[in-house]
DNA sequence: GTCTATAAGCGGATAGAC
DNA sequence: GTCTATCCGCTTATAGAC
């Protein structure tokens, strides 16, 4: 059982860590390679550039949130249950890696075109999981929304938005935010 | 009347946008004074530094959010209204001035210490106000919420997040959004 | 796979003319 | 109040030794 951490998996969460301190701009090469335990020069080594290394953090989170999320759902039928796990699964994997996500989520602005295409395509896949977990429920449950768009947008914002404040000795567990979230949600969709 | 927007407001608009177009440390002084129709030495007449810019910009949208939002809840008593209003003001303001208020939600890790602070402590206050409109739902009609705070942040990310899609060509209105999500919140909240 | 050295250009900021 | 010219440090990226 040896650590075989590949040097370029340092390298990518180091770059996560940093870009999110100080964002893609305003990070260097330098100090990533500092970080990572190597000289400037090396990082060229694994990576053929600076973009290239937000572009694979960007693109190999959203595949995982989508293969994750798209496991977890499978498994359930009830539409309240699949809402249930949706939150808990956003607000979990934001907690668990607060550097990737943030990454993620807001740094599209500064991927080249074609690289931008490719990781916006991946995020509307993953809206779209969310969104049909709404429309299922508006068709099977009567759930008050007219746009499931707009409701997933919220769901997803307020979600991920845990992950700013979030500290693990603070008061509240994050199952005990995840159930309060839902509870907020779901409570709001139902019909009265 | 004549236009009388003084150069030095000019620039902090360009900067607005400029630094939600490529972050703080990805915009140049340079690229900025081309936008506001100056060189780049020129910039140092108004400001002291890159950094003075930020600050103002940021310290004066905050400034002015909590003066709106409190004039606005000044004169209303009931709980539910209050919540209504503060979902609407936030929405409204955020879809109203996208750049200055992104900068202002985004920026604060690019602040130095000192402007970071003073900052903070006007976000807080902000945020302060909501958690007092949710703390009065509570104590007076039973709101469903155990941690005021919790569903603070929720409403404050849910709602700014609207500014990162709204198109006002879309099908909906920043009034059917906005009652759309006050709806949710509102019904999420009330006791069943 | 990592190092060192360096190219080539851009960044914030300053000085002084007009 | 704006311009031009310039300082100088830092940036990404490359080349070639080990």
């Amino acid at each position: 059982m040896k650590e075989t951490i590949s040097r370029r998996k340092i390298i990518l969460q180091e770059a996560a860590h940093l870009f999110r301190e100080k964002s893609y701009p305003g990070a260097t090469l330098r100090e990533l390679a500092r970080r990572a335990g190597i000289q400037g020069g090396s990082i060229y080594h694994h990576f053929a550039s600076k973009q290239e290394i937000l572009f694979e953090l960007m693109d190999h989170t959203m595949s995982d949130m989508i293969e994750r999320l798209s496991d977890q759902l499978a498994d359930i039928d009830s539409p309240l249950e699949k809402l249930r796990t949706t939150v808990h699964f956003h607000i979990e994997y934001h907690v668990t890696g607060p550097d990737q996500t943030y990454i993620t989520d807001e740094e599209l602005r500064n991927l080249e075109p074609e690289n931008y295409l490719k990781v916006v395509a991946k995020r509307d896949c993953y809206q779209q999981i969310i969104e049909e977990v709404l429309r299922a429920g508006k068709a099977e449950q009567d759930w008050q929304l007219d746009e499931p768009k707009l409701y997933t947008r919220a769901l997803i914002k307020m979600c991920a938005g845990v992950s700013t404040w979030f500290k693990p000795e603070g008061a509240l567990s994050i199952k005990q935010i995840a159930d309060s979230y839902a509870a907020l949600l779901c409570n709001g969709l139902l019909p009265r």
